[in-house]
DNA sequence: GGTTAGCACTCCCATCACAAGAGTGCTAAG
DNA sequence: CTTAGCACTCTTGTGATGGGAGTGCTAACC
């Protein structure tokens, strides 16, 4: 999208709007603009700037006699052109940072952690995957007997994933096999991955290449999944918002919340931008999402794991401080996983 | 509460009553049940029935020219004595166990489909705990180093369960080290409870000392925790009942949803019924879940591990089925536990 | 050209009145 | 205990009305 030409006023007009709007949902209108805001001009003139931003697709208004409020186009130039200062103020990044250094040594704390912060610092609702391995690499494998004919096996990639995986047998085994099966895929196929695994298990057979071609299947599913868990919070608060009082609209944002689907359609996208995204109302490629936004982020360490960290919201949404928000979080997560998987490759 | 004496007929009104009203969310009069049912008695007559139940506390009617609805009182004389056949259809409980059989075998998944096909079958949402341990005995323990200074331990509980911590150490620590720590260890906690492991870690020193605290910290976390992990699936779908399409009502729901907090004081009551228990309207007990109902049932193997597993959804909710549907999940669930971790003891 | 005042115009929204409909509650009789 | 009859109450929908808000346009002004 090309720049659109707009006069200095007519920029700070359409800011003013978009920001009167945002605070209180109510269209807003040239003698308000005039009366609020000291602009030296007249309300007729700021009704002639209104106008022209309507026709440049900035601004509607729902019924002759209402005020303006942003169109999507409207709000996307702001986030482009107009938004300014997105960082969070240093108290607030304070206690988000001092917040995360309590919190226990763990991944899933963390994501719970940021969710939370989010949703806090935002008015939407905010979600995070946990985070996703590049290629996944086998550090480690264990076999523990559960029952008689039940033995759970713990696969520890590279990047310090867990993954499980019961396997029912038809007879007991002993926990020596268990043991002697382990030491001998651990020798092999420590630091395999999917790609090279199958030529390492070609020796083996019996329970041992049994359990190998489980490390196998369980990589792969690894890979080709986007994500493990969701985490959700906050979404009672984005439901208070007076656009989603009526029936079709909150249940159109529950479901942009809940499915798993939408999100994987949208990971690719964002996994290529390096900065926060901001999508507005779908930005034309998912006709459902009308008049709900997202402020995405990537989180990880590049090259190796990456995650997806965001805020789902109403179109009317206070952007730069959401963008900062997701911001902050991340580069905090990115410090976080930094010290865990050590610098990128 | 002691049970009311109503004639036959009666019991037979207000079950008509709550029949309808579940069915069309509509007040339902006397000229509709004396022309849709044949009871052998014409509608003044029913009146003077609906009168009675209404004196009685079972029904209201919203003001003087509708119909009745049930009162929270009426749902629990109906659940109490007028339910019945709550088995759900044999082919449903075909297609339900199938889906169980086809999943991967892992505790994650078996939750995640509980709870999907528990929203699916129930017009409410459901939720489901990650099970609980009694009583957490280490079966085994490992420390692998993921950074110089990064070492992830992973604690494997006697009932499978996975606990994982990150230790972050002052000065990189080679991986013989680790070894040996593990093996001391795991030579001298396994089958260690949270009581007895203080003494059992006296001998060691060092990191091994230190290790053996953070297992021992992980231990009295994972007892005095509810739960790891709540699953949810189906809240879209409540949401389009139409209690719940004004503003109020819809954020109630999703909070009593949402928060964990409420799970928490309820889990208690519901671990020591066998049955599935439901909770109409907060039982009085819990005053903001005004026209909201819990059926929940536990699951688990008595004595070993439990979780909590049920639906939230509206008080005019399809009990008998609803009722059904949760139970016949937690026997499934059961059924897959016991093959986990063996009889109870 | 940009800016301004004036003013008619449009549309929403709250209010009221009114009628139709639904279901009750009561009474009196069977 | 059951029933028919009937007045009563309350909701719901419709249509009319007036005030209010904000626009859009025109013509004048700098």
């Amino acid at each position: 999208m090309t720049e659109l030409q707009l006069s200095q006023r007519r920029k700070q007009v359409l800011q003013i709007v978009i920001q009167e709007y945002v605070e209180n949902a109510q269209p807003v209108g040239s003698p308000l603009i005039a009366k609020k805001y000291d602009l030296g001009v007249s309300a007729a003139t700021i009704r002639n700037d209104l106008a022209a931003l309507e026709k440049a697709g900035l601004l509607t208004h729902p019924h002759t006699s209402a005020g303006r409020i942003p169109t999507d186009g409207g709000y996307r130039y702001f986030v482009a052109n107009l938004m300014a200062h997105t960082d969070l103020p240093s108290h607030e990044r304070h206690m988000i940072r001092h917040q995360f250094h309590q919190a226990r040594r763990e991944i899933d704390q963390w994501l719970r952690l940021s969710t939370a912060v989010l949703a806090k610092a935002s008015t939407g609702a905010a979600l995070a995957t946990s985070p996703r391995s590049i290629s996944s690499r086998v550090k480690h494998l264990e076999l523990i007997g559960i029952q008689d004919t039940v033995v759970l096996l713990v696969l520890v990639l590279a990047t310090g994933t867990l993954k499980q995986q019961l396997i029912t047998l038809e007879k007991p085994i002993f926990q020596e096999e268990l043991s002697r099966a382990s030491n001998q895929l651990n020798g092999e196929i420590s630091g395999a991955t999917a790609a090279n695994l199958p030529e390492k298990l070609e020796g083996f057979t019996g329970f041992t290449r049994n359990v190998g071609e489980i490390v196998l299947n369980t990589l792969l599913q690894s890979e080709e999944q986007i994500t493990d868990r969701v985490y959700r919070h906050g979404l009672a608060q984005v439901l208070a918002e007076p656009e989603f009082t009526e029936g079709p609209q909150v249940s159109r944002i529950v479901e942009v919340f809940e499915q798993r689907t939408l999100l994987q359609e949208i990971y690719d996208d964002v996994m290529e931008l390096s900065d926060v995204q901001v999508m507005i109302a779908g930005e034309g490629r998912f006709g459902d999402m009308q008049d709900i936004s997202l402020v995405l982020s990537r989180y990880g360490v590049p090259n190796r794991v990456s995650g997806l960290l965001g805020v789902v919201g109403p179109m009317r949404m206070p952007y730069s401080r959401t963008v900062g928000a997701v911001r902050y979080v991340a580069t905090l997560l990115n410090e976080l996983m930094h010290q865990l998987y050590g610098p990128s490759r």
